[in-house]
DNA sequence: GATGAATGAGAATTCATTCAT
DNA sequence: CATGAATGAATTCTCATTCAT
């Protein structure tokens, strides 16, 4: 019950900060929309800035498991298409996380602990895409800072248009597989066959 | 000289914004920066608010206008590698504008008259790109949805890319072109050929 | 085992309370210290002022029995130096105490109740000075009021040099010997023989 | 005027801590007497606590430097009486000071910063009477330590005295030449003559 | 215009006490 | 008897904004 009561400030925290975002949460809206007294909520959480880290540390955790879990059964499965695949799970995580991941990357800014737990969650993240570039060996005789570079790209296009689609255009799930496809058809050096990707 | 004060103020704002984030500026941080006394603030801004509103405002405008003068030129010159010149531009002037892009769009969330200055920037861009998609028509077939998809894609890419650039891994901009290079090489359906974007 | 329980109590917060002091000494300090849950707490006392009231009285009737006791041995076996033994007393019961006697002394300034105790508590040992001044006849011509002042001060004089020789230099009770000679030896009016105590 | 503020609230505080203690005595009680909004407070002190380290700070070296005033002044005047004129100081000087002392000492056991300041005091009181004692040469053949315990042991026994006086009794400072003699008169070893403080 | 001291509403935090189990 | 989670009143502290000079 201890667990009960710490998981419904986390809970309360989770939908107040994505609605209103950190500084706008009180603690006495937390602990309103949780049902309790303010005073329950220092049992739980040293400060409402340590019930920020927790929050944060656990979200990541979430969406960092799944996607690793999702990589795990697909090489198992020897994936034929580990990008696509790749994007779906990154699209459908984000979809229920997108404004609290906002919101992270938002307070960490001055909070170099948070900063800290966004870097390494998107480092993680990074890495898997980096491991299927090269297994694909799509990009042969790239370093490892210009793989890094275009892992890092890749998850900054399906964040964006994660937002685009989830959040500005409110779309549900329904139409992930769509996205997907569109996504993965993109290419940055759309329609210039005139130059390739020369110097590289 | 009123003039020089208000820029004055907007300067060290701009500068506390980037190291601290909004709410974790002072309106006593940034006269103390700017060196003049707190009244004197609301001599040239109705709030903290207000001021945000301003740095937000101008700080866009000057991205989109160099963005937009950019693609003017280019039209004119019939340039034949149009989005290799698009992300360059974008680097480059990302590259002195990155972490108040990101405190703009982090405070957004809390503020809606700020969201709307944000998206309206975002909207802009894509527009730009768009234009650039349909010139060369790259995406046959795509519904202007999906266009729209495919444009905020490309700007998330680019974003995350010169924030890993620039600020995480502290690199100037003599390495833009490398940076270009590698993102314009990006292909998001990376080495499966046996599929294509298939689906659209 | 209900008494022992309220011993444990009162042992632990005497030794916080020697610590930290009152105010800065949490109910939960107590009972953890204790091992006991909270609640229990109020099982024994009806307060933590109440506790405190508990903890003086006991500890101020433990040290006025003592002297009272010394004092009826030395009567009966005629003693030839009643100051000297008194003084050795003090130290030797204020050796186990001084720090709680201090901690008493104080918070009787923000307690009316406690103020008493500790008021009757020193009425009480300066009574029995004054019986020794008395039957000493050392000061011939006082009246009431300045052997009062004398024993009050002698009090204090004991007092503080306990307070250095045992809290403030951590010496043990191997030198109460020498430090009842020294004090046994101080005389106020020292050195000046051309003038004494005229005035009385 | 800044200076002016300042005073106040260290005017007041000095009031308010000597009437009900420091822990009964709220921020908000402390602007009142001082008529002043509470946010002014921390224009002046960064805490409570950092209010009280003034005061006590303050407080002490005020007295500590009257009572070295006043031993110049002496010596200047080769006095032959040093003893009286120092008690006779302390005792004014006390007189107008006593319940904050004793606050003071109070609080310092919960904060240690605040107990060097008392310590420190004590210890330059007690170096001004060691002096004193040196030059009148009235306990030959004392070690340091014997003179000093001698020193504070003197200082309690003043302070003692004072509060009886002052505080219990309500006296005024109309008799303090009568307590001067008093505790001057005080001679430890009373009415004892078979017996000296034989062993030093 | 410029100043910077003063304001006070609003937020976070503490902790003695209660009470259902 | 014992527990310890829950309470909420009380308190400290913050900071955007005002205003007399």
């Amino acid at each position: 019950m201890a667990e009960e009561k710490k998981e419904s400030i986390i809970a309360s925290a989770l939908k107040l900060f994505a609605e209103k975002g950190y500084h706008n949460t009180k603690v006495s809206d937390i602990v309103k929309d949780a049902g309790m007294a303010q005073g329950t909520f220092y049992l739980y959480f040293k400060s409402k800035e340590d019930l920020f880290r927790c929050v944060a540390e656990r979200c990541l955790d979430e969406i960092a498991g799944a996607l690793a879990q999702g990589a795990q059964e697909q090489n198992a499965a020897c994936n034929p298409a580990p990008m696509r695949s790749m994007i779906r799970r990154i699209l459908e995580i984000y979809y229920s996380n997108l404004t609290i991941v906002n919101i992270i990357n938002q307070h960490g800014a001055a909070s170099p602990e948070i900063a800290d737990i966004s870097k390494q969650f998107y480092a993680r993240m990074a890495g898997q895409i980096k491991d299927i570039l090269k297994h694909s060996n799509a990009y042969p005789g790239y370093t490892e800072e210009q793989l890094d570079m275009t892992s890092y790209a890749k998850i900054g296009l399906v964040e964006m248009a994660a937002y685009q689609w989830f959040v500005e255009r409110r779309n549900g799930p329904e139409r992930i597989d769509e996205l997907t496809e569109v996504l993965l058809g993109i290419n940055m050096n759309c329609g210039l066959n005139a130059e390739g990707s020369s110097g590289l």
